[in-house]
DNA sequence: ACTAAATAAGCCGAGCTGTT
DNA sequence: AACAGCTCGGCTTATTTAGT
């Protein structure tokens, strides 16, 4: 049980004077600080459907102790310790602002184009990192603590708590200076008797996708499973969960997609659990046709836990079964020849667990990076399988 | 209100990869 | 081995924001 500190006042979770104390305190927004370590750890209130929830600051897993229900396993071991700071800026409020690496309007075409001025300017290095829209589905992913699993969880995950934890997760971050609730779309599960309901609200959401007539377009992100993608007289159709229209895309887009996207096409192919997890940046015309922008996507397991080969498939299927948490690490901006955590068991004792898989055919390189990795979190106790060595090793 | 600076989006070229 | 296509980074221009 986790014992918090507001003002002087020390309390436990659970008790009874602290939960009456909780409206009030997030009324004055006053700010819990958690006791697992010393000092104690900064936390927020969160209300969520009229109750109140301590909640940990976005990114600040680590700071807790291992044994604290709030600790979350390093993110340097993931794609998302390159981005923290850069791409991922954090405020004292809880608060992430995102650095975005693609449009989020779509402006005319050029309407002249100028000869390159002369230009003896120095070079301004532009170093800060931005997020891919497969980045922005990875961060969404993690913050949702959609990454997370516990065999208590079986069957209780589907795509209305993938939903709404996606929105929470939205709720905290801003983006190009504007909410991500107010540019992020995802279709709500649909009920036939709430018809109606459902089509006015996502009118409503989809307002800002709108094109106006004039002006660039803005564009909104839409996150949604794919149900299938037919071809249409021109381009290509995708067809998503719980959303009654298809989202456009043209011929071009639409190869650059697939030979991106090949592995990820193709385990979805190869098992009917998995789910294709699209996210794309998208307008509606004056007509009422969405069309794609850009795109990127990933594949989940039945769980929503996202994997890039049958290999993690095998691990988390094991790791679905275990009463412990496991927290699956995403690549985020990395690419694939970057050794990364597939998953953290941050509840295993003595000490929080970070599982390896080495593809078949790894490089040195990768070999070097991954052991510079392993050492430089000494609090973690290491396992790998190395595929090309065989069957995977016992689990700790 | 005007100017300067920061930011966003599109274009272009260098380098890499995969194919023929 | 050459070529084509794609990706990534840098540069340019437009637009927004902040400061005077």
């Amino acid at each position: 049980m986790r014992r918090f500190l507001i003002g002087d006042r020390s309390f436990d979770e659970d008790s009874v004077e602290f939960q009456a104390l909780l409206p009030r305190a997030y009324e004055h927004k006053l700010r819990p600080h958690c006791r697992c370590k010393e000092p104690a750890v900064a936390m927020y209130i969160a209300r969520l459907d009229g109750q109140y929830f301590v909640k940990r600051m976005p990114l600040s897993g680590r700071d807790h102790d291992p044994a604290c229900s709030s600790y979350e396993p390093p993110y340097e071991l993931s794609g998302l310790g390159p981005l923290v700071g850069n791409a991922i800026q954090i405020d004292a409020n809880g608060r992430t602002a995102l650095k975005l690496d693609f449009s989020m309007t779509k402006r005319s075409p050029r309407a002249a184009l100028s000869l390159p001025t002369e230009s003896s300017e120095p070079a301004i290095r532009n170093e800060t990192k931005k997020l891919s829209l497969r980045a922005m589905l990875h961060y969404l992913w993690e913050m949702g603590e959609l990454t997370e699993w516990r065999s208590s969880w079986a069957g209780k995950r589907g795509w209305g708590r993938v939903r709404t934890s996606l929105m929470n997760a939205a709720s905290q971050t801003t983006a190009r200076g504007a909410h991500l609730s107010e540019m992020l779309f995802v279709p709500e599960v649909f009920h036939q008797e709430d018809k109606e309901a459902i089509a006015a609200r996502r009118s409503a959401a989809l307002a800002g996708a709108q094109a106006s007539g004039t002006g660039p377009r803005t564009l909104m992100i839409a996150v949604a499973e794919v149900k299938e993608c037919t071809a249409a007289r021109e381009g290509h159709r995708i067809t998503l969960r719980h959303l009654p229209f298809p989202f456009m895309i043209e011929e071009g887009p639409w190869k650059r997609l697939n030979a991106r996207y090949e592995t990820e096409l193709e385990l979805w192919r190869s098992n009917e659990e998995c789910h294709l997890i699209l996210i794309a940046t998208f307008g509606i015309s004056v007509s009422g046709v969405a069309a794609v922008e850009e795109v990127a996507m990933m594949v989940v397991n039945e769980d929503w836990i996202p994997f890039e080969s049958v290999h993690e498939r095998h691990l988390l299927e094991r790791l679905a079964r275990l009463r412990r948490k496991s927290v699956k690490g995403l690549r985020f901006n990395l690419s694939r020849d970057h050794p990364i955590v597939s998953v953290t068991l941050p509840e295993q004792r003595p000490s929080p667990v970070a599982l390896f898989i080495v593809p078949p055919g790894a490089s040195e390189d990768y070999e070097r990076a991954l052991a510079e990795m392993i050492e430089s979190r000494p609090e973690m106790t290491p396992w790998v399988w190395r595929v090309s060595e065989g069957e995977m090793p016992r689990l700790p």
